[in-house]
DNA sequence: CATGAATGAGTGTTCATTCAT
DNA sequence: TATGAATGAACACTCATTCAT
């Protein structure tokens, strides 16, 4: 896995990644950006409902204005911080799980992937799992486009599988899509809320096995 | 399913009260049975966070020193009518499950319970997995305490299945068990999220095949 | 002319005036009374627009959030204490009028009474003809509702006089009692603007002769 | 009507400007301009205070800051908006006017004149019924001042009237040109707020009925 | 047991204004 | 001549909380 990045420096990086495809470097305006790593920052230590405009500027060494001025009101920010992480991050989990093959390896690499996401970046976690599902405009922002997108192609590749006859044909790739992805959060946001961190291969590996296989002892690989 | 309890007078511990409805049991002062009525009326229209102190008093009818009175803050307030959900819904579940064969199927009937719970009753499904979790409090609450004794319960079916061969052994129950359970939140969390609600039946068959079989095609029940 | 109160202690003198139909005194809180007098007095040295809410409290001797509690927001307020305005000069307006015999001197009287409110009281004028016009909330509120019947009621007079032969025909009422209320209003708005106050005899006289007679020289009385 | 001037070059005395077009004389800065037209544009669809500078600058294409170069504070920009079409308008009123026979036909074709203005530019009315007249410093622009000059200029023709004997001479100039004025005023103010527009012909012969004639029944033109 | 009245402290937001380039 | 960036100061509004009755 790759995207380790220090959570606040990411639009360079993003930049690196992408080499091709580079339009205009977007020249983000100084006070912009340090707007946006000043929450990220802040997000590390508090709960985004407890992080005043103030706090933000503060740390920002901005005026409050300015954040109105770029973000229109502190959900956007909270949008674009999380859209910024999702870039980042879900470029490189695509990346590799391609580099995988056949579908039932991608799919592993992909649980994998995901779980050394969330285990990698607390704030990440936090922001997705706890602070924008009660806001009914985050299903409107660019960060969750993202997500649906991701999710279209996860369930691309479940397809691809039971074309290929590795993957049942019986249960709709939407349903199997939602429960692999869906099983990993609550355990994950077991980590955030707790601030414990189980070991990543371990959880993966059960993962894997239970999604894969299932729990049921008399199953057995055929050949 | 049954699960038809008072709803309003639900104090005291599941034991006692599944073995009859005891009408008088804790005279409740009427001013508190109507703050708590009046949220879980306020919370099928809007979201918990955005209901004020005020609002609910309006719809109780009652002075809104009250509510500080009895409650003293406002989470406190929804933690007690979840517990009240908890209460009413859970002991049903319990009573189901135990009521099948075997310990497959008792994680199917499981299964076939929380998503007819989440289905049935969208305010307890927004509260459990939208309003409560990112307040740190919860996790001391009476509500969670009851939602982990629960969680301790269905780990010990699986442990059960374990030791009576039907089970693998070879993934600690827990884990089992949280994906298991993970698995359903984040799917009946779309429903409450996008207001939609698709069958249950075929949800329930899916989960269970995937969770109990797997998704690999080539695997076969042995025998 | 009766009608002349101090601007502050409306309620009290409210009451009295209306010995009849006195339902049942609405004991307004305290708070709500220092709040609507607080402005009124402002209202002497300031625009409307130029007052902020930490004023009001501050004369008032109450808290801003009282002012939220009671009023909603300022421009409530505002139409509120204009409301109080208009119950007490209206009625003293209404009493005058009916007094007089016969519609051409009920409107000989209106004139003149509407000038004398206008001038007796430059805040009443501020507000009416200044403050609300460009807002548009203030015609669906109470005291514009006042207004409307007080206009209707100039109407009727002006029917009644059409009806007796005092008035000509060939003129819808309404657009008369549009030309004689409308006429006088931008003068009395030059007093406000200007801070001037001609004589309201002199005014109330020519305003009558212009509107009753015309301006037309070589018109006569028939007789 | 006539008054078809470019709208937006209009510095210069009405008198220059009526000989011919003058095509570049006053060459104003293209900014300025855009300025200028971006709140002719908004006022037709906003209030004038709900309307900020940034609005302003996205809908003219330009910078803040330059607003504020250009006019030092957003009231000086309505001024001028206003002044320029009050230079458009009032010159082919008074032109119109000065084409009438007599004093009383005069009169009778400024207000409908005056009726007819109102009613083709709802933006005019507007700002000069609404917007500027609670801001003190109006009163000391250039737009006030055309204002007052077009104001004297009726009164002069009211005098003329009575010199020559067609009007009376019971009441000073200034009163009838004041009532003559004043009612057409609140009757267009109406339109403005409720968005109505009675037809203009009939109401103009309605002014002109009772200011000329007055409303009493038994009046008649001698002779 | 319940209420009416009042408070205090904070928050997001607004926007005119400035200035270096 | 015009712009991008940033600022400062205020303001309306919110609401949990308190307390005398």
């Amino acid at each position: 896995m790759r995207n380790s990045l220090p959570g606040v420096l990411v639009t360079k990086t993003a930049e690196k990644r992408s080499l091709q495809a580079w339009p205009k470097a977007v020249p983000q305006p100084p006070g912009r950006v340090k707007i946006v790593s000043a929450l990220k920052l802040l997000l590390k230590e508090k709960e985004f409902t407890n992080i005043t405009w103030g706090e933000i500027a503060g740390a920002a060494g901005v005026n409050e204005g300015l954040i109105y001025k770029y973000f229109g009101n502190s959900r956007n920010l909270l949008f674009q911080v999380l859209k910024e992480y999702l870039d980042s991050y879900l470029h490189g989990v695509r990346v590799d799980v391609e580099a995988a093959s056949g579908p039932i390896n991608k799919l592993r690499t992909l649980i994998r992937c995901l779980i050394d996401c969330y285990a990698s970046d607390r704030v990440l976690a936090k922001i997705l799992l706890l602070e924008v599902r009660n806001v009914p405009e985050y299903f409107e922002s660019d960060a969750y486009l993202l997500l649906r997108d991701f999710s279209t192609w996860v369930r691309d590749i479940i397809k691809e599988g039971v074309e290929q006859g590795e993957i049942r044909d019986d249960i709709s790739p939407d349903y199997m899509r939602d429960t692999i992805l869906g099983s990993i959060e609550p355990v994950c946001l077991r980590w955030v809320i707790f601030h414990k961190k189980p070991d990543p291969d371990q959880l993966a590996q059960s993962f894997c096995t239970i999604l894969l296989d299932g729990i049921r002892k008399d199953l057995k690989v055929e050949q």
